[in-house]
RNA sequence: CGGGGUGUGGCUCAGCCCGGUUAGAGCGCUUGGUUCGGGACCAAGAGGCCGGAGGUUCGAAUCCUCUCACCCCGACCA
């Protein structure tokens, strides 16, 4: 393509809407401009690079025996309150105003629907089923360009099997597809297991790139390779101490004294002989959460105990439930109306300092098995960086990542409610058992110029780079240059290249230097009149600017064994 | 949904507090000329009912009220 001919608009300064570097140089390289908030028209450099990805994904989805399907983005309602979605997605689903129809965000209704009607014998199983398409979420805060959309596109996969094991391997097929996708595609990554949240299901990875502009925190460990989102991470922490004497609950006075830190100054004992009282409400019913000393308590691993409901209780409630407010709350006590848990750090402990339901009073001496009634121990704390990896080889650090991909053992979620079964060989009935797996196609995108840029622009990797050189004419005075560029242009199409040739006329040298590096591609081609001159080619590697000559008479070779590698 | 910020030519912004001629700059764009290896120069141009609606005033980009959009932080996030 002639950059004289072409759309590419790049611009020379920084968005104001854009801060994360991807989506400033998505921008300024002209691969995509915004429509409204969390809305992108793809232009055809960008999009160049997309479908390069999806080509990659499609590779590797089809070397899995996976098979494309075309699905409607346009659903019936009623399909999605066959199970229960419509509730569970809430605000997120995009609802037609004028038919009674969503915007699927997601597909396991619509390929559950068509296994329901035509998987019904154990020997159709196992089956892959992929598509490619545009996914709508009613994002409440699209954010980082195209990193929260509220349109963007999706691959995922459904697999369909007659049982565990075979979901087993359905699902293992796909984690190791999934990691020669994101290594084709440029990308460093971690492989972390995660809550599977509202998808419901047994299991669940996320594939992860370490980036400042992620939204989710990981406990990762460089030694062991132990990788975890915060939401189920765990870490190698001491359990509160127990102690040979025992003595009674006794009440003491703890004037303004709110937090654990000055409760334990006040009473002059470590923040570890402190159990930190937070109070829920699961629906109706009150739940108070003992954790040690100034742990943190990690909403996600609650919810994996009481469900998606459980919330904060409001100020109100806490006296109504407790008597005291916050910070003088306590186990001990409490009418058995409210239910009790504790992080597994306290199970056994005692000489415990806890809120005595009574405003500026604790407890000491409190013994947890005596004094109160702990209906249940979980592990659910957040672990902290520089903790001992749960494998005990290395420290944790926590760092923010991207999910470019998850996969989900689904189970029989949604086939159970749609009722699609099938026979297995003694002629029973049962439900299908499901997986799926998604990959998000633009952040991926987005991903790599997180990882591969620099000051002055993008660093496509060749696998994805929407043109693998960057032929440019630097003089347009010279006949021997323009002749030369325009020999170059034919003869590396002709091998097969796809050269991005800048033809353009009516701007400097500098001028389109700029742009090359903004632009990216792998190799810049420079043909220029002094090293024409000695017959010789420029050659720029955008990765390192390193650069070197090529003699006109090779340069057409090395250009292509480079970009062939 | 809570908190903060911003809307002025295609882009980046000034002007607004303290109302007062024809609303500015740089970049980009058009025309002509010069230039040509790291975002060139000269000259002449085009382009804006200052996000929208209402109000105050002799007079509003500027003050007031409402509203819309976008961005950021938080909440939320299969």
């Amino acid at each position: 393509m002639r950059l004289s001919k072409g759309f590419f608009p790049t611009v020379k300064e920084v968005p104001t809407d854009a801060v994360i570097p991807s989506h400033q140089l998505m921008i300024r390289a002209g691969l995509m401009r915004q429509l409204t908030a969390g809305v992108y028209s793809f232009l055809p450099l960008g999009y160049a690079v997309m479908k390069k990805v999806m080509q990659i994904i499609r590779e590797e989805m089809d070397a899995i025996g996976g098979q494309e399907f075309h699905l409607p983005a346009l659903n019936p309602i009623e399909l999605w309150e066959e199970t229960d979605r419509v509730k569970a997605f809430g605000d997120i689903m995009f609802h037609v105003k004028n038919r009674p129809m969503v915007l699927a965000p997601t597909h396991e209704e619509v390929i559950t629907a068509i296994a329901k009607n035509h998987v019904k014998s154990y020997r159709e199983m196992p089956q892959i089923w992929y598509q490619i398409q545009t996914k709508f979420r009613n994002e409440p805060r699209p954010k980082s360009g195209v990193l929260r959309g509220r349109q963007f596109t999706m691959k995922d996969s459904y697999s369909m099997d007659a049982t565990r094991e075979g979901l087993d391997r359905s699902y293992d097929l796909h984690a190791e597809a999934y990691k020669r996708i994101y290594t084709r595609c440029g990308l460093s990554f971690y492989i972390v297991g995660a809550s599977s949240g509202a998808m419901g299901g047994s299991g669940s990875q996320e594939f992860m790139v370490e980036s400042n502009a992620g939204e989710d925190n990981l406990a990762v460990c460089a030694e062991s390779g132990y990788a975890a989102n915060v939401e189920i991470a765990t870490s190698l922490v001491p359990p509160a101490e127990r102690f040979e004497a025992n003595p009674a609950v006794e009440k003491v006075h703890t004037p303004g004294c709110r937090s654990i830190d000055e409760v334990a100054a006040f009473l002059k004992l470590p923040v570890a002989r402190c159990a930190k009282s937070l109070v829920f409400m699961n629906g109706t019913a009150p739940v108070l959460v003992l954790m040690l000393g100034n742990d943190q308590l990690n909403e996600a691993k609650l919810q994996g105990v009481f469900g998606q409901d459980i919330r904060p209780a409001h100020p109100e409630e806490l006296a109504q439930i407790t008597g005291a407010d916050a910070g003088s709350i306590g186990p001990v006590g409490l009418p058995a109306t409210v239910t009790v848990v504790a992080d597994r750090r306290l199970q056994n402990a005692n000489g415990l300092v806890c809120g005595a339901n009574v405003n500026d009073h604790h407890l000491v001496n409190v013994d947890l098995g005596r004094d109160a009634k702990v209906s249940a121990f979980h592990d659910l704390r957040s672990v902290e960086e520089g903790e001992m990896s749960p494998d005990g080889k290395g420290k944790l650090r926590i760092v923010k990542g991207i999910e470019v991909g998850h996969i989900f053992k689904l189970g029989t979620k949604y086939s159970s409610a749609m009722k699609a079964n099938f026979l297995d060989e003694k002629g029973e009935e049962h439900p299908i058992i499901m997986g799926s797996y998604g990959i998000g196609v633009e952040r991926i995108v987005a991903c790599h110029i997180e990882q591969h840029h620099d000051e002055f622009g993008i660093r496509w990797q060749k696998g994805v780079a929407p043109y693998d050189v960057h032929l440019i004419m630097v003089n347009k005075n010279s006949e021997a240059v323009v002749a030369k560029s325009e020999e170059l242009y034919a003869e590396l199409t002709k091998q097969g290249l796809a050269v991005l040739f800048d033809d353009r006329s009516d701007v400097s040298p500098g001028f389109k230097f700029k742009d090359a590096d903004l632009l990216g591609m792998p190799l810049q081609v420079i043909v220029g009149d002094k090293n024409l001159k000695n017959n010789e080619i420029e050659l720029k590697e955008r990765e390192t600017g390193r650069r070197w000559n090529a003699g006109v008479a090779s340069v057409v070779g090395d250009v292509v064994s480079y970009v062939r590698n």
